[in-house]
DNA sequence: ATTGCTTTGGACATATTGTCCATTCTAGAT
DNA sequence: ATCTAGAATGGACAATATGTCCAAAGCAAT
């Protein structure tokens, strides 16, 4: 039913991957659609709702929560609530699943874990970027056992790609940095670095 | 609108004491129904919703999550919704607050827990200097426990003092990053930030 | 020497960073 | 509540830094 739509999909998406939203046709006993689903269904699926419809669905509209459990270990806490129409026909029922196990998990930990007071917030945020660049080169320089000067092409690729992969062009003032490092010039950094990025061409058809 | 009533009480029920669910009425901006209400709410007091009115109803039904912040420094996770009768008019708006605090919490002792101190030999470069601001900053926010927008002066001096030695604006683009951070304008990051450097004269006569 | 690459300096186009300042806000004091 | 000094803001602008391009060299293998 196209009205509630927005509800689920506000709820799913409060709830992130953890919590799977599910609109089941009472009638048909199938699913009507679903949000964030954790095991492999989809609309049209069979509901097995089985139980809940033994259950006496004009005395409440709200059930639970209640546990279940996923076949994988997963401990789910449900609710589920019978949809109306204007007219008062059950016309759908929802069905939340929130899977409990990271934040029981967390809990766990938090208990087990007596009172760690404070946070390790220290800085190993690197205060020597420039080091790490020489580093990088140097280490490679090792590695093939050549020296800066005699670094082939490839040779540079792959030392920009550990560069790259270090983030030490997030850093201002880097180029002109690992420019000297590998004795070359600025345009040769970025022309290498724009090859990594683009493989193939060589024309640059941006 | 009762037909929707069924659905907010699954939600508020199975988040717990930790979520607010606010049913307005878009007409009279007014609110329906409120489940858990975190603030001193109730039917029938105006929404409040100021803003959402302005966005584009027709454009979508759905909006967030988005992050609102309590006078009290809790941090809410909310989403909305808009709920249509079968003729398609928008007869409710639906709230969901979360508040994450507790969540937070958990989280911040897991990944603190979790950091492995040692082999990390590369990329210690800190990708994430992004996290790291925000890291920096919560943990500020959180030993003087009052939120971000109700930081003192002295406060955002300090905060930034530590992100300077933390070498955060070594990185590009960082300034724009700590003033969203700190919720202050780039200009503001860049007074404070040269107050830091010439701590008592007002002219810059360099 | 000629060919088919790559690298190089620069010139330029963009983007980011910093400065400045007229206005708007805000917290206190009145 | 109103006023006021100090602070924050947004936007213009200047200064730098980053990226792109390309014509003019290098350079190695014919």
């Amino acid at each position: 039913m196209r009205a509630w739509a927005p509800a689920c999909q506000a709820v799913a998406l409060l709830l992130g991957p953890y919590a799977e939203v599910v609109l089941h046709d009472p009638d048909t006993d199938r699913i009507l659609a679903i949000w964030n689903p954790m095991s492999a269904r989809s609309p049209g699926d069979p509901s097995l709702l089985g139980d809940l419809n033994a259950l006496d669905l004009s005395a409440r509209d709200v059930f639970g929560p209640y546990e279940k459990l996923l076949a994988d270990g997963r401990r789910l806490t449900s609710v589920t609530a019978i949809l109306r129409d204007p007219d008062g026909k059950a016309s759908a029922v929802l069905c939340i699943n929130l899977d409990r196990t990271p934040l029981e998990q967390a809990a766990a930990l938090l208990t087990a874990f007596g009172a760690p007071t404070a946070s390790r917030p220290e800085q190993l945020f690197e205060q020597d970027w420039y080091e790490r660049v020489q580093q990088l080169v140097g280490t490679y320089v090792r590695e093939c056992s050549r020296p800066v000067e005699r670094l082939t092409r490839a040779d540079r690729l792959a030392v920009l790609a550990r560069l790259e992969a270090a983030r030490v062009f997030d850093v201002r003032r880097a180029t002109p940095v690992v420019a000297r490092a590998l004795r070359v010039s600025r345009s040769t950094v970025y022309g290498l670095r724009a090859e990594l990025k683009a493989p193939d061409r060589k024309d640059q058809t941006r």
